[in-house]
DNA sequence: TATTAAACGAGACGGTACGTCGGGTCTTCGG
DNA sequence: CCGAAGACCCGACGTACCGTCTCGTTTAATA
């Protein structure tokens, strides 16, 4: 049932594999991304520098990995469904920036996002794996909501959920700060209003 | 009277100065921003390395530079002010997915981001030079429409902002696509029934 | 029964090692030695310049390497014993005034000197790894002479060799010329004179 | 009747050469000769750069120049002519002897040494100008005691000459040690005997 | 005494090489 | 036979000096 096998994995070392990840995340906390090496991850996960690469073609590629395994579980932020669509929306948007508020997640995040503007593959891996399943999340909730009658019915969702999304990721990416609970309010007033039905 | 402008750059060359802006802007089209290397500037603008190292300290400095050069005369995209709002905001998101659909200035765009997530200092130089004064413009061209009544007296001004720039500013950053003059219209329609009168 | 001989130089690379000592004295003979870089020996040799400083503190020590390599199999000039004292020293200094006067061997010797003025502990090398067993050498064969009653036996031997190696090495050094063989005829009449018995 | 008054020096600041002259003969002393830089010379005598590169080709010069300044009045080491040869030839031996011994000057000759061996220019006008006229007084002072029936009428006198100065300088270039006054004594009795009349 | 041309201090400039860091590959050895 | 260890070739780093080239600013011989 696993969808690729491929590549026999031959014998690789679990041990080793997280051992990276691990020493990729400490690290990326730790120093500035653009003086984060491979030998460093490589010494701290006491690793030989070819077992990364023999796993991985770049940097980018380990980073990503690190942050799959930490937003695994739990797939990222989690989007409720209790019939308020206003709480279920805070809720969402809180815990958004919530992540981009603690040091470590923002660290991690803007690694990630230095990658994604050096490497269109890269950034396709990540919308696919991790934006679009979010977004996809949050459009079939005003949705369901559409249908209820709470929002315009003839409203564009898509780019309703960029009205959600891009002001708090803008703020954050550009380092405009005011990332707060009010914030979000006034944010979800805002939009709330310009989906209000008729 | 100032009887010391001392730091006044003493004698500095105006011809390697322009060269390096240059031929920094021409190789941020050329190469990854990642391959980007201080030597292969000088190389390009006939300059020793020292040049460079005298006048700016890293890499992100010079390119910011480049920028300021280009948007110099007119201060990025300009926003009109016709009395039709709408007509407006238009004209300046018409122009600003412009800017980003441009090969050139979407690298360059990508690199400046890149330094932002880098460098701290650099992200504050980014908004308080060209950030700030863009959003002041829209947010001072939104109050006048409220002033008139064409938008809701107590709309809260600085996410209406948010509201405008950051879905556009998201899509291209995380590579979403869509950038298109349809989307511009969907985007108008919906922000500004967010902030229509009463 | 050593637990570690770690400071073993690990996994070195013959090959890197000759082509460096090699290109060493090639360039030696080709530029004058204050032009000599390193990377102009790394880049003759095919190797890169962390290679040789990985294995050499200074670029005198690979000189001197490169000196030692060749100067390796017959210890630089071999003292016969024929038992006919003059002809065993005059085919010596023969042999070292031919040296000297080899442009090759006069480059390199030249690139020494320069390195034995402004390094003390290289200097002790080259006393003890090249000039000790010369002299030594010459003052044995001194020894058996005086022995044998050829030469005075309260002579100074040590001042001998001076006298015998000195001159020889300062006309080189100060580039005095008049390095013949009719010269080392003249030397060795006078330094016979001065230790011949009563 | 000034046969080159050619260049004419103009206005040439004597303040200016003589703090470049004493920079350099202070830099020798404290800087290894290969870490002296012309830079630095300019920097302690308070000169630009250009002023000595618009007076002297090179370092060496500069170094020669000093080397002359310092040994000006009495030419180096005088020899003096008290009619008894050995007790001449001592005084003037121990004195080299004590310049070699002497650190600062030692430094100063190493450096020399070091630009004889890098320049065959340099390596003429040290012979000329301050060998020369040594030797000739040494061969001067041996010619007369020739006469006089001190030392024998046939002796190769320039080889008597290198006999005495060759094995001093050559103990001092190659740092063998060992300079002392009980030194010069058995060479002096070495010599002298290889030279003793019949 | 005022003019003027050079030499001067300062230091920026285009370069070369330095010695170091890290990238990505290859080789050796131990488990 | 994988993995740790680390040497290898290479390219770029940021620095130090090179020797040249402006810049004003003395300065001393003329005019």
């Amino acid at each position: 049932m696993t969808p690729e096998p491929k590549a026999a994995p031959a014998r690789r070392s679990e041990r080793a594999r997280s051992a990276i990840l691990t020493a990729t995340a400490e690290l990326v906390f730790e120093v500035p991304y653009g003086r984060l090496t491979i030998e460093a991850i490589a010494a701290r996960a006491g690793v030989g520098k070819q077992t990364i690469y023999r796993w991985w073609p770049t940097k980018g590629a380990v980073l990503f990995d690190a942050l799959l395994e930490l937003s695994g579980g739990p797939d990222g932020v989690a989007l409720p469904e209790t019939g308020d669509l206003r709480a279920d929306l805070a809720l969402f948007l809180r815990a958004t920036v919530a992540e981009m508020t603690e040091p470590r997640f923002d660290a991690f995040l803007r690694a990630v996002m230095i990658e994604i503007q050096s490497d269109p593959d890269l950034a396709e891996i990540y919308r696919d794996r991790l934006l679009a399943p979010q977004r996809e999340a949050i459009r079939e909730r005003l949705r369901v909501a559409a249908l209820s009658g709470a929002i315009r019915a003839d409203a564009d969702l898509e780019v309703a959920v960029d009205l959600l999304v891009g002001p708090v990721q803008t703020r954050w990416a550009l380092g405009l700060g005011g990332l707060t609970e009010a914030y979000v309010d006034s944010l979800l007033d805002l939009v709330l209003a310009a989906v209000r039905p008729s």
